[in-house]
DNA sequence: TTTCTTTTTTGATCGCCGTCAAAGAATACC
DNA sequence: GGTATTCTTTGACGGCGATCAAAAAAGAAA
């Protein structure tokens, strides 16, 4: 019955990556490119260095450049506004500086010394114009799927359960949003055990979790599958982790 | 002070990216896409349907497909060996068969009738492959990001600290492998506090799941920065959810 | 409708973890 | 080496959610 599961990812590219974690098959580094792709990379990533402790980028910052790490360990961290932070450890091979609106969506600072390739986002942006433009989906969807993994883990470390619950309501509500659906009720096809199980909680728990956000006024029910934000101002303050 | 983040993203996509939700800028699926490339895409995907309650595919199953969904909503979930199933609700867009060494690593089931490309996995591979070098590169570093993001979340569904330690634990083992680095010890090269938020506990909690580990002669600790695992079986137990 | 099944709610108890606080260890700095 | 700072551990207490169990509500089938 219930169940689990986590945002999916893209084509089996899995099955012949060399730089997968735990892949018994390890190999060096752009071992896939070729020469020439190498010296375009080159052309456009200067190699940077960072000192244990410090500071490559802020959370907030204009972002003006992507990193891969060559050496050492970066620890990056999204601070909420409420909560603990979602940390998230980067290693040799990793790819970091994501960005939203041209603004990093995190810190991330050197936990040991770290040398890395610096490449500057028109770079980036530039050279993926240039590729075709089915390649182009697949990033940008697998990017989404990131996205999409990454505030579940947001709303996992958060320790009460409302909080979880309004923070998955306000992202269902941004998806119905997303798909220009009506959105004067949010629409919840999945049956309350699936929902207790994203949230990472018990069904007895959602339930009261339910319960309290009616008993607040802050949202009403219809029937199992609709609910309605009445109290839109507490309800942010709820879900705006 | 702690903090938190989430594992990165690629290159700036997002900034104009028409289907990342929440975006207000909507557009149609494929908008992108040339006549060409969704002939292309055409000649490999075929539509299928599903009824309300259908399984798409079993956790397990060998994978021939991926999937791409027009209209519905598909509810995946990974099942672990022990405790509560981790979650993820799909909606139109969203692409789904993440496979793991030619498995798929989560069941899918319509939870509304469902409407959907299905790309045999051959096709898209061979379509990969003809693609430039780097935007392949790219993409499997996305591959790699999203998995470790779906791990995070799978290790914060556990509700017991000392399986969330356990489970870094082996992660750390793990990415330490594949970077062919020595294993007699795990080394952990940031502070506690940065594992506790990673986690999603607090300091003591870790501090406590840490002796747990100890007094249950599972793990030995020599400063703070290594650990070594002495009951293996007992680890593995622990840590494979 | 009536019955049967599934889903959801509610209740009561217990345990783990969060919280607050202080002591203890390790590290950095002088 | 000594001092100060930071990091980590330990302790006590309370609360939230897990767990077990049963009732109630919703949905499906007859």
């Amino acid at each position: 019955m219930p169940t689990n599961a986590t945002r999916m990812a893209g084509p089996a590219i899995h099955a012949t990556d060399p730089w997968t974690p735990g892949n018994p098959k390890k190999r060096v580094r752009h071992q896939l490119l070729s020469n020439d792709e190498r010296a375009q990379l080159a052309k456009i990533a200067a190699i940077v260095r960072f000192e244990k402790g410090e500071r490559i980028y802020n959370q907030g910052d204009r972002a003006d450049a992507v990193f891969n790490i060559i050496s050492g360990v970066v620890t990056a961290y999204r601070m909420l506004a409420d909560g603990p932070p979602v940390m998230s450890f980067l290693y040799p091979g990793d790819l970091f500086g994501l960005t939203e609106e041209a603004r990093y969506t995190n810190t991330a600072r050197a936990t040991t010394p770290v040398i890395a390739y610096k490449m500057p986002l028109q770079s980036v942006q530039r050279i993926l114009s240039s590729s075709a433009n089915l390649d182009v989906q697949v990033i940008v969807k697998l990017c989404d799927e990131l996205r999409q993994a990454q505030h579940h883990a947001v709303l996992l470390v958060q320790k009460r359960a409302v909080r979880r619950l309004a923070m998955f309501l306000e992202l269902q509500e941004h998806l119905q949003i997303a798909r220009n659906e009506p959105i004067s009720e949010i629409y919840l096809p999945m049956d309350r055990s699936s929902i207790a199980d994203y949230l990472g909680i018990t069904l007895p728990a959602l339930s009261r979790a339910f319960r309290a956000l009616v008993v607040k006024k802050i949202i009403t029910t219809r029937g199992r599958h609709h609910v309605k934000v009445v109290d839109r101002e507490a309800f942010k303050k709820m879900a705006d982790a």
